[in-house]
DNA sequence: CGGGTATGTTCATTGAACGAACATCGCCGT
DNA sequence: ACGGCGATGTTCGTTCAATGAACATACCCG
């Protein structure tokens, strides 16, 4: 039976589940190693993989080591990420970074994780694995806080029923916690992460809105922790967050819908629920 | 004749017709774009685009407009141009933008174009058009004449009958001048442009070269006509080349196959290579 | 030299891709 | 109201490109 795939698979498919077998940390692979991460038998791999690369997507060294090729990286570069949303964020950062001398990331939200978009760090700082284009959790990083806290409902589900992995010993794996952590957030518009990710990694982080008020991306700082008192970065961080959201056409007034409570949460006061 | 595609065409092709008709300036097409750009039958277009947008590769506005996709994006960083090229570039490009306040550009080759890599700009120098993943003509900018001349030589051969455009009316379009400019920018390791790409901009190149001594890339300064004396910036950017180039691991001693005549280069008075 | 792994090549089979034709919707000018 | 127009969406019989088991080669290691 030459012929014996299961039926109901698009090339199309076949072509993506080799491409996106290039994962971070995994950015280099020999014509094996795909053939392994995809399951599909070697022939239809080669066929698939050297089309790639005729095609520009993916680059091969001499030695057999497929890249991602330039032309996809420059076709990358064209998404709307990068304009308007880096593009107006980056000076901010830039002046949150100049501030406080510490890690700054913005990310947004892709499918059940959160994708860093841009990433400024200083080199005396605590040092954080991930890297511009990588994956945070939603349920244990600032910012992944952040976005869930203001996604569709029935993602907070998903996440949960997917199972809350726990990175350290103090990574919120408790639902219902959980679910008041990000009620909080919703309230506040800041979320607080004490070694979650990993120890001794304190983040502070906050919301991005649009012009229609919806929540695009989310900011945060990445201290080490004891080094810095978080409740001195919360309103920078917010006071940024809020500098972002304006230039992208975001006002107070239009924020109703789901930036309303913002206001209050910019002031320091009302109800300091600190981290010590 | 319900299959009149001529044949010999393979789906990836299509598939990647359709991805690449989103270039600079045109990253968001409605499926009537994508038809128009490709010249495929719309059902077939709108087929492939259906299943990129599945994939994730693309992403569909509620309005129609297909865009390049976050999951696409991300694929992009994993280039090998991110790290380690980037990377190792970035600080002293940060150097040399923060001693001379203007911008500083790293580009390599890809096919027929500079692709531009990396860009530091300042707000007060002029204003170029090119952004990270842009491309810029081999013959009429600094960083493409550094890449040309140091590419296989029937590359110029392509360049020049392809036809040398002139963007201005000081743009190289006389072949020998070009083949004139190119030999001695592979004798100096640098190149300048007066005017080339746009009325007013002059730019200085100069080449990176990894540890195997083969041109990498491209570094280069774009000032404002006449603000800037040349002279000043020339060696500063030969010292930021090299020093990108020692990151790399390249070494004078062992870039002897292309990288030769460098050391002359290096220093504003014929020989004295100076590191010091 | 035999076993293991990585890569490259062949070819009969067949189902997925194809695209002409048709259908629908919204828009604009008359 | 009507008809032309462009954009988008859907159908379906035809057929050729995609498929993958089998074979072939090259290299490394014990």
């Amino acid at each position: 039976m030459p012929h014996s795939n299961q039926p109901g698979r698009s090339v199309a498919s076949r072509l993506f589940e080799v491409l996106f077998a290039l994962r971070t940390g995994r950015s280099r692979l020999t014509l094996a190693d795909l053939t392994r991460e995809t399951g599909l038998p070697h022939a239809t791999v080669r066929r698939l993989a050297l089309e790639l690369v005729e095609a520009g997507a993916l680059d091969r060294s001499p030695d057999g080591g497929f890249t991602v090729g330039i032309r996809l990286w420059q076709l990358g570069t064209l998404a709307p990420l990068s304009v308007p949303l880096r593009t107006v964020a980056l000076p901010f950062m830039d002046d949150l970074h100049a501030a406080l001398r510490q890690h700054v990331q913005l990310a947004i939200l892709e499918g059940t994780s959160a994708v860093l978009v841009e990433r400024l760090s200083s080199g005396h700082a605590v040092d954080v694995a991930s890297q511009p284009g990588g994956q945070l959790p939603l349920h244990s990083s600032g910012v992944g806080k952040v976005l869930l806290a203001h996604a569709a409902p029935d993602l907070t589900d998903q996440i949960i029923a997917a199972g809350l992995t726990p990175h350290t010993q103090h990574t919120t794996t408790e639902p219902t916690w959980l679910r008041a952590e990000l009620a909080e957030c919703r309230e506040t518009g800041v979320a607080y992460v004490h070694g979650e990710t990993s120890l001794g990694v304190d983040s502070v982080a906050t919301r991005v809105l649009n012009a229609e008020g919806e929540v695009v991306a989310a900011l945060s700082v990445v201290v080490s922790a004891g080094t810095v008192d978080l409740r001195t970065v919360r309103p920078t961080v917010i006071a940024c967050g809020l500098a972002v959201s304006r230039s992208l056409g975001w006002r107070p007034s239009a924020g109703t819908r789901q930036a309303g409570p913002l206001a209050r949460a910019a002031g320091p006061s009302s109800r300091s629920r600190s981290s010590d």
